[in-house]
Parts: structure tokens; sequence; C-alpha cells
DNA sequence: CTACTAAACGTAATGTTATAACATTGCAAT
DNA sequence: ATTGCAATGTTATAACATTACGTTTAGTAG
């Protein structure tokens, strides 16, 4: 059993922990399913586990052009197609922009906590959310796909000594 | 009272009534709190409550444009703000479009299904969600101001005979 | 090893969504 | 008339995303 990501991303922790147990477990991942782990989907996937935050796919494209990569955003549209696809990583539709999966795994779906002030997004569990969203559907007929919650707000951090 | 908007808004409705009522309800609730519904407000309101279905701010600028309206980004964009911020409309972040209210009132927040098949968009209550969300958000020290929630799926209609 | 195939990559061009910056209009209070 | 303010209009540009097409590369069958 590797290391473990931290349980609560907002507080300082030992964050090269959580990015090197990430990746192990992408790599591990790609080998056990017959994935290409290739250099752009790898260092995408490394550049976006630097932080807990959502980058803009325009940003990462700047860090691989740097680098030597290709300079078009297909290039790393595609890596996030592919990160996405696979659940390492996750889009965030209010901010248009991706981020690492903190618990990169098969099914993993989660909710995510924005800080308006300082940037950092935190996933937490949909679990408690599956009852009631089904309830919703059900009254509506409505066949659930996929859900998105994604919560604005302030991080402990942030909130600093306030109540 | 004003006869009230559809349940459903997935199934065949009379669709005047619910566009009535809650244009009624956003010119009551601009002359109560001194809000300007202006021509182009008003008329984004108005194309906005056609359907039940999320439009992209640059359809709804041809509409004003045709009519004689300004043609350039900010006039819709502007309109468009004023009537989310006072909940008259919703933005849907996972199609980066707006769709009116059904219920516009205060504090009015809710979660959307989206129909992958159509692109009919209805409103489910929030209620069900807060106290998981909220404990969420607590267990994470993270102060919750807004929160969105996107369903995609399959509304009645599209699912046809199917299970 | 070679030839084939499919996936991945690179690039140019374009499409779509959103905002910054600044000028103008219309109206109400003085 | 002049000031003040909210709303509107316009230009330009930023930011996000996709289409189309050709080349390279990895894996595989012969």
């Amino acid at each position: 059993m590797p290391q473990a990501a931290a349980k609560n991303t907002f507080l300082t922790h030992d964050h090269q922990r959580c990015a090197t147990s990430a990746m192990k477990l992408v790599t591990a991942a790609c080998a056990d399913h017959g994935l290409r782990l290739t250099e752009v989907r790898q260092r995408v996937m490394e550049i976006l586990l630097e932080q807990h935050r959502a980058l803009g796919a325009y940003d990462i494209l700047e860090r691989l052009k740097a680098e030597g990569f290709g300079s078009q955003p297909p290039v790393v549209y595609r890596a996030l197609d592919f990160l996405v696809m696979h659940g390492f990583a996750h889009r965030l539709e209010r901010l248009n922009a991706f981020m690492a999966c903190a618990h990169p795994g098969p099914d993993h779906q989660a909710m995510f906590l924005i800080c308006e002030g300082c940037n950092h997004v935190a996933e937490a569990s949909l679990e408690g959310l599956k009852v009631p969203i089904r309830g919703a559907c059900t009254e509506l007929g409505f066949k659930m796909n996929t859900a998105a919650v994604e919560i604005l707000g302030t991080c402990p951090e942030c909130r600093g000594g306030e109540g």
C-alpha cells in the first residue's frame, strides 16, 4: 500500500506524498489496463499534480511548449481528454479548468470545493449526495448519467481567524 | 396567486402559462426592489422563457441584434448578469449557457437536470442536498457560498419506451 | 526485419465564449 | 443648464475549445 494522499488538501501537508502517490496509481492503472501513458500525458499529469488547484488548458500548454512539446491547443486538450476519461484528472466546469484527481481510481466521482480566495480546490466524496440526487431524478423520470457538483466558498486557510 | 409553472417541465405542458407566470414574478420582483427591468433585460428574459432549454449568449445576441438592440457581446452579457444576479435566470456551467428560472424568487437555488438527448433542462430542489453538502464542507473546514449541481442524463421523453 | 495498422502527435486555421476599456445616451435632482 | 448616475453602445482582445489534415511512432502479423 503506497502512502495515501492528504485527507484535507486545504491544510498544509506533505504534498510531495500526494503527488508521488497519485502518479504511482496512474502508472499502475495504465499498466493494468493497457493504456499508453505517453510522455505528454505523463507530463500533463505531473504538472496538474504540482498543486491542488485547477489549471487552464492554455497554462498547461505554455509549460509543454517551453519543454519542447507541441505548441498548439490540441496537444494539451488530447492529453487532458485522456486523463479525464480515465479518471486521472477532473474538469471543473465553473472554472473551465482542470485538476489532478487526488485519488485516481475506477469510477471515482467527487464533489469539488473551490476556494474563491486562493483558488485551491479540494475533493470530497459524492456518496452522501447520491440518494437525494437519485430521488430528484426519479421524481422527474430522468435517467442520470453523470453529476457535477461544485461548491464555491472559502477554505480554512483563507478564513483565517474569522468565524 | 398567479397560475404556477409546470411541475415537471420535461413533459408536455401549457408552456405559455410557465412563461407568463415567470415574467409576472420577475416584473413584480423588480417593482418591489426598485430594480430597472429595462427593454433589453426584459427582452432577454422573454427569449430565455421561450423554452426550457439553455441558450448560449451569442444565440441571444443574434436575436437582440435582429430586433435592433446593440450587437456586441457586452449587451447580452450585461443583461444576463442582471438576470442571474437577481435570481431570474441561471447559468449552466457545463453548457456555458443560460436559462430562465422557472420559479424566480429570492434565494432560489436549484439543481439542474440536463437531457443529453434534446437539451431540455429541468430544475429540481436543492433541499435534500443541503445537509450532506454542508456536512462535506464542515468536515474540511470550508465555508460554502454557492453550489452548482448539474446532472447530465436522459429525460423521460427521450427515453421513450426503454427501461 | 519488413510491412501494415492504429494510435498518438504536430500544426494551421477557425470557432466559441467572455471581458476590458472607453464613449454615449437618457433621465432625475439640483 | 449642469451634475451625477445607471444603462447602453462599440471596438478590441482575452480565454477557451475544436476541426482538419499530415507525420511520426508503437505494436503486431507475416
